[in-house]
DNA sequence: TTTATTTTATTGATATATCAATTATATTTG
DNA sequence: CAAATATAATTGATATATCAATAAAATAAA
């Protein structure tokens, strides 16, 4: 096999891996208990109170099941109320708690200081080029 | 907060679960029982049957209890041998049985094939910038 | 309107990821 | 050498990924 380095696949797993690990690492030693997973569907939430469960799989590119189960811990760990929907009573009425909003606040600049540092000598062009090549990638096995 | 697929961290996970499913459903239509992480240690231990299990997690991006736990299912399907290295007792000896090389070499094709569609419309210039700015980034946040 | 189909979500089974604790062995140090 | 330390691997607990089967409700078709 060619060197495992060389190929393209292995470099974003590891880029993303490396990524997810740091990003989590920054999270738990600040003390805030939440994963960063959870903290995704909890930001989609948010964002459109509105979505069902489904689009927020496709948004989040995850699987429904585990939407179900990330939801299933939210509502847990109280940020999250659920509620059948009166129009449609297959779906769900998702609305952050008020600890929801809050530990949606406090994980606000640690989110920018990751990115940030994690993009630290990456031009705009370079961002863009990435997307554009990743997009494609993306598009040719869809 | 911006649009999701403005992130490139979205674009990037996106672009490597895609092709995960996408080889995986590949090599599964193929009538192959394994998975692509059961392959990718399999592959390793192929190429360098004196790797430790903590080596093979390295190389893979894994952590060891992965490791241990794919290796426990690669001895189970008869895939491989593990055997108590005698110049060191903490380790194990692997080695692929007759049915785990016939089954990279069955896998090999569909691997290449998967690449090529992958990479299908991306020029050896792109891949090269890809490599470079994922690496820039890794090395930001290890 | 009854039946068939589609959509939304849940659940079970299995694989993998991650962290912490533990075991066994090897190596270093006093 | 004996004790302390380091290393390799395993195991348990919990979270997430994926697939398949199922349930419940909505919608389309007969």
């Amino acid at each position: 096999m060619e060197k495992l380095n060389d190929i393209i696949f292995y470099s974003i797993e590891k880029s993303i891996k490396t990524y997810r690990q740091f990003a989590q690492k920054n999270i738990s030693k600040a003390g805030i208990e939440i994963t960063i997973d959870q903290w995704l569907v909890l930001k989609t939430i948010e964002e459109d109170n509105s979505i069902s469960q489904k689009d927020i799989a496709t948004k989040t590119f995850k699987d429904v099941a585990s939407i179900t189960r990330i939801i299933e811990l939210l509502v847990q760990k109280g940020y999250l109320s659920r509620n059948l929907k009166s129009q449609d009573r297959r779906r769900f009425d998702l609305t952050l708690t008020k600890e929801g909003n809050t530990i949606i606040d406090k994980m606000q600049p640690y989110i920018q200081i990751n990115r940030t540092q994690a993009l630290k000598n990456i031009t705009d062009e370079e961002i863009k080029n990435l997307h554009s090549i990743l997009s494609r990638i993306t598009a040719n096995i869809s």
